[in-house]
DNA sequence: TTCATAAATTGGAGCGGCCCAATTTTATAC
DNA sequence: GTATAAAATTGGGCCGCTCCAATTTATGAA
């Protein structure tokens, strides 16, 4: 992906990881892989520093860096840390075949609440619409999406049945990277029993979002109802005092 | 809390953000910053992209440093980033008064699951116990959870009633600091209808995870099912590559 | 052998420098 | 004026060094 020296040597490293190489579970010194790497310590910690963000290592001062047993047993979904986000991509992995379907696509104003989280004037307009995800052809998310107008002039019903992000990227040259996700769950309400095809008892996850340019401009504000069976957020959580 | 110098200019900066100083959202730059502040690059570095990691600002390449607007909004609830823990101490910060029951608490053999997660041989013996946990006498999770009694030989029902890890931390010298998480949502179940009073159609949010030891030791295995009202778990995701 | 102490190991923090890439600003030419 | 090119700005990456703190290992006295 990249030839960035900190990158070739994550790369490496898990490599060695699942190769079994670290038998003991315990990695070289941090002096040493720079010596046998040749470079310096600083990419080294470098490196280890975002495995260990991502729960693959953990370090010890003065004692070691040591593998996440649990990195091993695959099938504990490490892959995706922090990452089932709504978006297109996110779900392709599965091998699952993503479908859009567009319920609505509207011009509005924005409400105080929408005026808040995305930074508007009462008297700008924002896209609102909605749309209605599939995998393998199984409805299991309602998204309801708001974004100036602003920020996309062009926008349109049918980009909005596409991927809006990669129309952003593509066409805007703008990019969508960041969010600010609250996870929460509820009961399912009536758009979720006949969209979802939920019944009474069974609820949805909710996962509402901000997404902000790379700039940081908040760019959407999202909510999506999911099926509860498809409802799943994994994340690596460090409680250090940092 | 620390003499970091790094924690430093971050609680500096935040401070600056708070104060409205940088009324046009944009930070000076990292060498402005390491002259005025009479530190190196590198530190300056190092606090903006842990600032950047809890999005509170943003930094782009060429152009500059960026306060992320949100973060002024308050009640945006930017306090507790990937924090929503079934640990006592994450729940008390509201003002309200945490209470804790204990229904079970057994000595048993793990089962093929437990043993994959806690690394385990069929042989060894885990605590298993049930907790109720209370917000101002409020009933509002229920928590089952694993661990070891290798890791924890003397933990008794007495403990568990109280604060686990505070015991662990200062009993046994160890800390748990580290955690994988799964997050998910289900129908409530006969026990959730029962323990946290929730009618047939309101669901329970489940929180998964396994709780590592400062060196890696899985420590715990545990489950908590929230009533859906006090299930809230908030992360700021970075969909960037690196 | 036991246990306290000293030494070596190992990751953490910080400095100050170098060059580069993306972006913005300024200068220049038409 | 406007478009183009050059220069300055700004964050990214990498190096290599110093000192420190936590831990482990080796040492040596009782």
């Amino acid at each position: 992906m990249a030839d960035l020296v900190y990158q070739k040597i994550i790369t490496s490293l898990k490599k060695s990881i699942d190769d079994g190489e670290y038998s003991d579970m315990r990695l070289p010194d941090e002096r040493s892989l720079a010596e046998s790497y040749s470079v310096s310590r600083s990419s080294i910690k470098r490196a280890l520093g975002l495995m260990a963000d991502q729960g693959i290592i953990f370090k010890k001062r003065g004692s070691g860096t040591f593998v996440n047993p649990l990195y091993l047993k695959q099938g504990s979904s490490f892959s995706y840390s922090g990452k089932n986000l709504g978006i297109t991509d996110s779900f392709n992995a599965n091998g699952q075949k993503p479908g859009v379907k567009v319920l609505k696509f509207d011009v509005v104003h924005p409400d105080k609440d929408l005026q808040d989280n995305l930074f508007l004037k009462p008297s700008e307009f924002v896209y609102s619409f909605e749309r209605l995800r599939f995998l393998d052809d199984v409805p299991f998310m309602i998204e309801t999406g708001y974004i100036p107008i602003k920020l996309a002039p062009e926008l349109s019903e049918q980009i909005a049945s596409e991927s809006i992000f990669n129309y952003v990227e593509s066409e805007l040259g703008k990019e969508v990277n960041k969010t600010y996700l609250t996870i929460s769950a509820q009961p399912s309400d009536e758009e979720g029993k006949k969209l979802l095809n939920l019944s009474a008892n069974e609820p949805v996850g909710l996962m509402e979002g901000i997404f902000f340019l790379d700039d940081g401009t908040p760019f959407e504000f999202s909510t999506m109802k999911l099926h509860y069976k498809y409802f799943k957020y994994d994340s690596f959580v460090d409680l250090g005092n940092k």
